[in-house]
DNA sequence: TGGGAAATTTAGTTTAGCCTAAATTATATT
DNA sequence: AATATAATTTAGGCTAAACTAAATTTCCCA
């Protein structure tokens, strides 16, 4: 099954499979559903076509939630590739904010050849990573090994500089915008709290000290410094 | 039926409908068929679907063809103004040449966002034609009169400028531009043969005068001069 | 270790959009 | 006006991708 006879359903669910995968361990039937917004039935029925597709892109163990195959795992790529150069490109050369480039960015991934996707590549200077911290699969569709720590996983005393920021709402990418938390910016714990585990922290170029709940800390990832 | 609801097949219907009735007066069944490659089987049962839809995009007549209502016709101007903003962007923007834009257009016009199709028109200035010289629908998707002359039609003696390349293949712009015939290019017809109805022509810039068939002349609108 | 809740699969439908083959209608020619 | 040919529609069927409802399996805990 070649690139071009995947339909923009299967590759939808190779993306959220490929990504299911990496933050959770593993990509269950129900976890499937719920990010696509479908019954698990639905997923079911799609999973045992993935299966028995020629050459099979997914493992399949009733009850056991799916794998991808490296056949799926490529097509993967190739899609979150697509999806994480256009949200560059619109924010770069047309102007968009990073709350805006992910719903449109969800659509024209399916439907770029590999000639506009290298264009834009290309007039982007080859970028490593998208507005939201997340790495670009390069040419070769390999992606860097990604050690991620979570900022609600840091201790008073510490510093770090944020990396990247998942499951990326517009809601909450305008909120981190407006405290100056975004990609690379520097930042320090002050302390946290007894029970809520809400964190005060200092960023970089901030007059005051913002104090955040777990909704938010555990959505930005860092890297210790 | 709104924007949201037309499927990729329903808004390629509707150009294609538009598109013909510009070109041939009307839209029959069989010649819609042709253009989308598909049977007229499954065009007479599209056709009806859009006949009974809420509202009729189309007003269908049995044996006589569709003819697009206002909804319609809205539809696929909506459809144009997208493919051609995107030729346009596509080659001032990536440096696509105009023979490779066409494909790349028709799959992207169907999904983009209101805001990428102004976003476009902005970084380009709004342009009113796109490159094969085809005008593109403004913001309340008017289109200026077409007055059309093809250059098939002109006479030993006349001048003209090219203004447009109807059904644009690949093969034929390429063709075209080799022999330095592009819009705006000015042009004068030095002679006619007398039974294939062969143009020699003198084309601004070019050293030699080139002799078009039909094939070539029935293609190309002009403007007389 | 045996239920019960949660997760998952099966079975049966639905809709869009295409197909082929056969039937029908329109048009063109004599 | 009768008939041949071309254009179009009808009938029936297929696949992809969704759904609901019911059945089944797994897993966790008392
Ligand atoms: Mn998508
Ligand atoms: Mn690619
Ligand atoms: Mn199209
Ligand atoms: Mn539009």
């Amino acid at each position: 099954m070649l690139r071009e006879n995947l339909t923009v359903a299967i590759e939808d669910y190779l993306k959220t499979i490929h990504e299911l995968t990496l933050t959770d361990g593993r990509a269950t039937t129900n976890r499937i559903a719920e990010c696509l917004e479908v019954t698990p039935a639905s997923v079911t029925g799609m999973i045992q076509r993935l299966a028995s597709a020629d050459p099979p892109l997914v493992a399949y163990h009733k009850h056991h939630g799916a794998k991808l195959t490296p056949d799926g795992e490529r097509a993967a790529l190739e899609v979150i590739r697509h999806h994480r150069l256009l949200e560059t490109f619109l924010q770069q050369t047309l102007g968009y904010t990073w709350d805006e480039v992910h719903a449109e960015a969800d659509r024209l991934e399916h439907v770029i050849s590999e000639e506009l996707e290298e264009r834009i590549a290309q007039s982007l200077g080859n970028p490593t990573q998208d507005p939201h911290g997340e790495p670009i699969p390069n040419r070769e569709l390999q992606l860097p090994e990604q050690s991620w720590v979570r900022l609600s996983d840091l201790a008073p005393g510490q510093r770090a500089a944020v990396q990247r920021v998942g499951s990326p709402t517009p809601e909450l990418l305008r909120y981190l915008s407006s405290i100056g938390m975004v990609p690379t910016t520097g930042l320090a714990i002050l302390d946290r709290s007894e029970f809520d585990d809400n964190l005060r922290i200092q960023i970089e170029n901030q007059p005051e000290p913002v104090v955040l709940g777990l909704k938010v800390t555990q959505q930005v990832y860092v890297e210790v410094v």
